[in-house]
DNA sequence: CAAGGAGTCAAACGACCGTTTGAATCATAC
DNA sequence: GTATGATTCAAACGGTCGTTTGACTCCTTG
């Protein structure tokens, strides 16, 4: 007699097959909605694996964000770096800054499909769902990021002081945080055009990048009075 | 011997402290991190009390949404009568039509300070936690909205397409209610400047209204290239 | 082969959840 | 004053929650 469908105990697979299903769970049910036994039941291991490999569901959740934004903001600041370096002494073309900021978060994963649509909600939902996350963690992953992105906009719009750059920064997080966390919903869908492929990540840029950059440069000269 | 203050037993007063008591708690934890007992608790009734006058948890959240949301929608629609009876024949303002969009939500309660703080979250979150809401009763709600604005923008902007406009009024609601929900969050504030009143309607929506103008006018002639 | 740490397991902990019940209490109308 | 319907109350329902425990299995190291 065989063991039926030995359990296959790879020590590093527990822990991301956890991390995955988490994620998953998470983004479809936010973070309240989704209890441990969910988790431990359709990742097909014990319920005590998340407190012996994360220590609480708190751990749990600020792993799986962590793995989730970190590669997001570093992509972010390698295209910051590669549109920065381009530029050279100038500054650099406004769009490109921003494509830099927005593109990372909504190709989310490999880019398009069911996966990918899940975890862009789940990007969102880390933003509107902020207090479950240790605010050090947030803080900590955000605060380059966000320095060195003010400062490439503030180079791009020299008319503008620090403090209405940081606002438009907010909205324009506001703007893809709400477009990353209504992806797949029906209603939203139903309004936008039913077309299936307008929410890949091509699509949504060319939407949304061209918004923000008129947005950001409210004010300066040249623009509509 | 008089009974030690009395109950107060004003039949519509339950009812009213309890939407009071959820709105308030809703906005602060959400909807799924609020348990009855802790709403019943701070309003002083008891338990059973919701299901009597509600029926269940989730017809309660349908109900704060209703009587949250209602009065925004209204005001909105007032808004925008006043602005197109003003214009006449012609296309109105872009300003001011973005302005009846944005200022209701903003103001959101009598206003400002705390209360209106708390309301203002709320608003964000039955946006960013909707699938707490029943589909139904939020599609009711806001489809009258979004077709008045769709064709009031679409004659502001006459250049745009109808699907160009839906989006682009998709980034405009992302981007209020981020700003909505974030209300009052300490590591937003700090970015933000550290004036207290940055955060009343009338200084958000100088902030917003602009930014918001600019990229719905995006692509039309007489813009930047 | 023995020892020991790493990982997994079933079972239980106390606490809290949304909901239901049936009796007690109130206001009102006859 | 008594019947009637509306409202409130304490108590309990079954279930699920996050967390802990202690024994058990596996793999590695000596």
């Amino acid at each position: 007699m065989t063991p039926p469908s030995a359990p296959a105990r790879d020590p590093a697979s527990t822990r991301e097959r956890l991390l995955d299903t988490a994620e998953r769970l998470f983004a479809e049910q936010g973070f309240d909605g989704t209890s441990l036994r969910q988790i431990t039941r359709e990742a097909g291991v014990n319920l005590a694996a998340i407190h012996y490999h994360f220590g609480s569901k708190d751990a749990l959740i600020d792993a799986v964000f962590d793995r989730l934004i970190r590669p997001i903001n570093e992509a972010r600041l390698e295209r910051l770096d590669g549109v920065e370096r381009e530029a050279g002494e100038g500054a650099p073309e406004l769009e490109r800054v921003i494509e830099a900021f927005v593109r990372p978060p909504l190709e989310a994963s490999i880019g398009s499909g069911e996966l990918g649509a899940r975890r862009m909600r789940l990007v969102g939902r880390v933003h509107a769902e902020r207090e479950h996350i240790s605010r050090q963690l947030f803080v900590r992953q955000f605060e380059d990021v966000f320095r060195r992105f003010h400062a490439a906009l503030g180079r791009c719009l020299p008319e503008l002081d620090p403090e209405t750059i940081a606002w438009r920064m907010h909205f324009m997080i506001g703007a893809m945080v709400h477009v990353v966390l209504t992806a797949g919903d029906p209603t939203v869908r139903q309004v936008l055009g039913p077309d299936g492929d307008g929410l890949e990540p091509d699509a949504l840029a060319r939407r949304l990048v061209p918004f923000l950059a008129a947005g950001m440069r409210a004010g300066e000269k040249g623009t509509a009075p």
